[in-house]
RNA sequence: GCAUGGGUGGCAGAGUAGCUAUGCAGCGGACUGCAAAUCCGCGGACCUGGGUGCAAAUCCCGGCCUGUGCUCCA
């Protein structure tokens, strides 16, 4: 089965052909970097870690770029409040999304450009822009002038110039002063008091938001690249600045092969804001579950549909994935990995997790098949199949561990389960103590003082389970 | 208002024509002194009105409801 993904600007599941056979170019617009992360950008950047891992998986060489976004209005005002320079704002909370992605077992990207690393590029980029009739100078910044392109209005809303215009009403006068046009947009803005600025053929000032991702991605990818992705939140003005700005500067269309758009993510049923009061950063949610658990919640929607996330969603998705770890480690610590190929269960949960990966993505289809695979793998377990337990890891390994990236490394899960082995060994004889007294208590019908014996043993973190053979018992 | 998605069982969430989605929750059973765990089984859904088809949750048309965008936003 091939890769099919679905493409915004052509609004249908399109076959994956790339530019240069065999690999991959992608450009994700990264953060504005202003405050410490939150679980939308969580979202964002698994959803698109688990797309780079499946094209690499499935044989494509990838070109991962995400960008910063370094100078924008908050930024500046935060800096301003705080009297710091902007970049001490903006690099404390890169800082941050670093770590918690790390934790989040999201896998770098093979470059983060800056926007204050790429204003040579930028001007450059305008520039040509001007030149070409594109764009014009004027008292407050360089602006982009839609009537220049007018077909490539609402190339992935759908929105017609008119619509906006209709719509603009009241909005017209707090765009800024010196465009032509309320529908242009910023490419340039000169710099006001208390503004960080560079110097530019049109004066001193900086970036408009759009055009950073425009130069950037021709700097890193080139005149035509495969894919552009970022939150469905930027098709409209963000990505749709893009097209008018790379497509009229680079003279061709178009320049990017496919757009993909993330959904929101929904508390209760309304997007996620800060005006809702209903806003999670990924470090509040780490401190309830941890950061794969979080993981899993986040995949558990393909990434274009909105997802609910909420205590309930949180907590279940931290009982399924203590499932899966459990399971993986038990069998990890049982025997060695082989490979799952001669199985016929296994092969065939290979072959659903691909076809679903391979229509758009769709991560909740992998997920229903590692959680088969758990089960299978538990089943394994208790009938002592040695052959098919190191089969399940090993496709629990390749499938639930290097595409989702929801298991922690074998010699971490390893060492968790020798230190609980070890945990337990040191209190063997007392639980063993207790255990016998209490079976004397149940061979007399005691029932009390056996239950009194079991809860002595819970008040110690020791949970007992009675099974046909004997109790078992276990750390909490 | 315009644009663009979506409306599937208690919840989450797949499925674009015919064949059990799945998980959690619920119910019943096995096992238990009880509990827990595990296993087995069960029930229950396709917003609404038309249309096309041998056959529709799935395609077409209308209606209703709803998310998002149209302003900074992942």
């Amino acid at each position: 089965m091939t890769l099919r993904l679905y493409d915004t600007r052509s609004r249908v599941k399109r076959k994956l052909e790339t530019l240069v056979d065999g690999e991959v170019g992608i450009y994700v617009c990264g953060i504005t970097p202003y405050s410490p992360s939150h679980i939308g950008h969580a979202r964002q950047a698994i959803a698109f870690d688990i797309i780079v891992r499946w094209l690499r998986n499935s044989g494509y060489k990838v070109n991962h770029i995400t960008n910063f976004t370094d100078i924008d209005d908050k930024i500046i005002a935060i800096a301003n409040d705080e009297k710091v320079h902007f970049l001490e704002v903006a690099n404390r909370n890169i800082e941050d999304y670093f770590d918690v992605m790390n934790l989040l077992n999201v896998l770098p990207a093979d470059a983060y450009p800056r926007v204050t690393e790429t204003i040579p590029e930028i001007i450059s980029m305008i520039s040509r822009l001007i030149s070409s009739g594109n764009a014009y100078e004027s008292s407050d910044g360089v602006y982009f002038e839609i009537n220049s392109a007018p077909e490539k209005y609402g190339q992935l809303t759908g929105q017609t110039l008119e619509m906006v215009q209709e719509g603009a009403g009241g909005r017209v006068n707090t765009t800024g002063s010196g465009k032509k046009n309320h529908r242009d947009f910023a490419l340039w803005k000169f710099a006001k008091e208390n503004e960080p600025y560079w110097d530019s053929p049109w004066g001193k000032g900086r970036p408009g938001w759009h055009i950073e991702c425009s130069a950037m991605s021709l700097e890193y990818l080139g005149e035509k690249f495969d894919i552009h992705g970022g939150g469905s939140d930027l098709m409209f003005p963000h990505h749709e600045a893009e097209i008018f700005q790379s497509e009229c500067c680079l003279n061709h269309e178009p320049v990017v092969q496919y757009w993909i758009h993330n959904g929101m993510i929904n508390v209760d049923g309304e997007k996620m804001s800060k005006s809702l009061g209903n806003f999670w950063t990924i470090r509040d949610a780490i401190s309830k579950v941890n950061p794969l658990e979080l993981r899993y919640c986040l995949i558990n929607a393909p990434y274009r549909q909105p997802v609910e996330f909420n205590d309930v969603m949180l907590e279940d998705s931290s009982s399924h994935h203590q499932r899966l770890i459990s399971a993986y480690g038990e069998g990890l610590s049982l025997c060695e990995k082989k490979s799952w190929e001669n199985s016929d269960f296994l092969k065939s949960a290979s072959t659903n997790f691909s076809n679903g990966m391979n229509d758009d993505f769709n991560t909740r289809i992998a997920v229903v098949e590692v959680q088969s695979v758990v089960k299978y793998l538990k089943e394994k377990i208790d009938n002592n199949d040695v052959a098919e337990i190191s089969a399940s890891v090993s496709w629990l390994s390749d499938f639930a561990g290097k595409i989702l990236g929801l298991l922690p490394d074998d010699e971490f899960i390893l060492n968790e389960v020798n230190q609980n082995n070890a945990a337990m060994s040191a209190i063997s004889d007392l639980v063993n103590d207790l255990l016998n007294q209490r079976k004397v208590a149940r061979d007399e019908k005691n029932w009390d003082r056996a239950d009194e014996i079991r809860s002595e043993l819970n008040s110690m973190g020791v949970i007992v389970e009675d099974s046909p053979s004997g109790p078992i018992w276990r750390l909490r």
